[in-house]
DNA sequence: GAGCGACGTTAACGGCCATTAACCGCACCT
DNA sequence: AGGTGCGGTTAATGGCCGTTAACGTCGCTC
């Protein structure tokens, strides 16, 4: 209960959303005023309370949200099977990826600004990442057998280091655009998890398991 | 006799920095107070201003100290050349994975509290950082060349944040210890790197292509 | 054509917190 | 002894900022 007033498709709380996650992703949530979040929606200060019960709220909102829609991302993706275990991780990356493209100012908040949520919501939001987690070392270790549990789950926080990285990245075009970026993050996760496996059997059998699929 | 004030070789400037970098990892540089960070070191509040101007300089001195530190190691690891290219490479992945692992809490603060800075320092700092990059750009693309350059750019701002993910990690010990940590990042670095060079170049193998040299 | 609920506005209030003031004692030198 | 200065202390001070109060105005429905 308690949800779906939202009547409308983009509402203002959606747009407050959009905003507070773009200026807590630049300046950190303490580093933002809630006279700069109500400005940036044209409304000003206090304005912001007929919508959320303050600015705990909106983080809280914020990070709930976006641990839920990767999690449920991930679900369905892992749902929908793929035609082998390498074609879901495939699905599984390729949607992180339209993630961490899109949504750049929300990977940034989702890991900077955990601990400044209460107890209870830091607690869910947790317990989200962690399933999300163990999403993706269930399927990475079914494409790759050999490594040790703990070995595929360090594995797994390194690839999303690697895949959320683009918020890092400088303002200018010295980089690829947006497909480009898109297909050389796949080919560094794949080749990432390949050598996790690689190394672990140890056998040298270097063919890389054949990790992907598509293309 | 009080007991040994410790005049000794970790100053009193050093062992704030230490735990400001701490707190400042855990909660924020603005979730930080003086009195923490006095309390941190066994003197309270304001007589941290004895040994800095205030707490901006505490930050700043932390951010450049890193950039500076990594940027010398890489320098240090080019210039002492190893066998080969990918010697050199090798030695720079190790050197950020020992920095990484050490210092967790400064690699943390490195990239997530940029902003706090003064113009002049955040200027500096990301100037420390670029030539950082660069470096391993340039080493990169000795060892892989088919990779255009704005590509082997993405790739080392990926491969750093699949370095600099061990702060992300849970407190349990449901993950590798130190030293199993360091050779599976060290793996994954490179087989990234080599996932990079494979699909730049088409040429279908699906094999780990050799990827560098090191052991 | 009155009433009401959603949405904003501006003006306090109150707390937290970095920084400064004013003051102290010990170690060390002469 | 006497002075100097470094490293601390506790008590203001002052500003920023989240939150609440009190008050307006549409736009809608009966």
């Amino acid at each position: 209960m308690s949800n779906a007033p939202a009547p409308a498709p983009t509402s203002r709380r959606e747009q407050i959303l959009k905003e507070a996650a773009r200026l807590f992703a630049e300046r950190g949530f303490h580093g933002v005023g809630v006279d700069e979040i109500g400005a940036a929606v044209g409304i000003s200060g206090p304005g912001l309370y007929r919508h959320f019960a303050g600015k705990d709220a909106m983080l809280a909102e914020l990070l709930v949200g976006i641990s839920e829609r990767l999690l449920d991302g991930g679900r369905m993706r892992i749902a929908e099977g793929g035609e082998s275990p390498g074609a879901v991780l495939d699905a599984l990356i390729d949607g992180h990826i339209d993630f961490a493209l899109d949504d750049r100012p929300l990977i940034t908040v989702h890991d900077r600004e955990l601990d400044r949520l209460r107890e209870a919501d830091r607690k869910r939001v947790r317990r989200l990442q962690r399933e999300y987690v163990e999403l993706w070392v269930t399927v990475v270790r079914e494409v790759h057998p050999e490594p040790s549990e703990a070995e595929a789950r360090a594995a797994v926080h390194a690839v999303f280091g690697l895949l959320n990285s683009t918020p890092h990245l400088g303002r200018p075009g010295a980089l690829p655009g947006r497909t480009d970026m898109a297909h050389l993050l796949r080919r560094l996760a794949l080749g990432a998890f390949g050598a996790m496996a690689d190394g672990a059997e140890e056998a040298g059998g270097a063919g890389g398991a054949a990790p992907a699929s598509g293309a």
